[in-house]
DNA sequence: GCCAACGTTGGC
DNA sequence: GCCAACGTTGGC
């Protein structure tokens, strides 16, 4: 007899919510990560940053690669056509967001599962029973300025105190999560940030 | 380059 | 189902 194989966890089942009258929150805005220097991996360069977007066909991409579980769970069962999404730089010099996606195509199986030369090759997943999911993002625009990862620390910081509108914000309650969920308050304090001076 | 945080793996 | 070991993320 071969040794059973352990079957990956997949958090399929539903679990049990902390508080079970509580109805799942509908989120309809986002923040993407994706990183806009060069890294290295397995030979491929993982950089893809807001100007590499813009210049993709359409400004249209697939975004390929997201290998955790709640991200994907966020794209293929939460993320709905013509949703905004913030684009953030991560692993980068200067982290923050730099600019605002939309959603144009909802979720489908991301093709580089099945591509053993693909970086994201994962022998587990199969075309029958996908594993991981993607969806398609267009460039809609630049911010008016860069949001960068220190401003928004310091906002979230003084609202945890205050109960401001970032006092939860996923980037830092979740921080190392690539794709979450931003909150409608949270979209739209984020968005006033651009028309004031930094710190202001 | 360091390393804290945290998600995943897999033996028990 | 627990949890230690391991690997990755990503800010600093």
């Amino acid at each position: 007899m071969p040794p059973k194989r352990r079957l990956k966890s997949d958090n399929e089942k539903p679990k049990k919510s902390k508080s079970e009258n509580a109805p799942p929150e509908v989120f309809t805005h986002w923040l993407m990560k994706s990183e806009p220097e060069t890294r290295m991996q397995k030979g491929v360069d993982m950089k893809f940053g807001l100007e590499d977007l813009k210049k993709c066909p359409e400004q249209t991409a697939c975004w390929d690669g997201v290998r955790n579980y709640q991200a994907r769970n966020f794209m293929r069962d939460q993320m709905r056509l013509g949703q905004s999404a913030f684009f953030y730089h991560s692993n980068c010099k200067e982290p923050g967001i730099a600019g605002v996606i939309q959603i144009v195509k909802e979720s489908y199986p991301d093709h580089t599962q099945f591509d053993k030369k693909d970086v994201h090759y994962d022998s587990t997943a199969s075309k029958d029973n996908p594993r991981w999911f993607m969806v398609d993002v267009k460039y809609e625009r630049t911010m008016k300025r860069f949001i960068s990862l220190a401003e928004l620390k310091v906002l979230h910081l003084e609202h945890k105190q205050t109960g401001g509108p970032l006092r939860d914000l996923a980037l830092f309650t979740r921080a190392r999560l690539s794709v979450q969920p931003v909150r409608e308050e949270e979209w739209q304090y984020i968005l006033s940030l651009e028309d004031q001076e930094e710190g202001s």
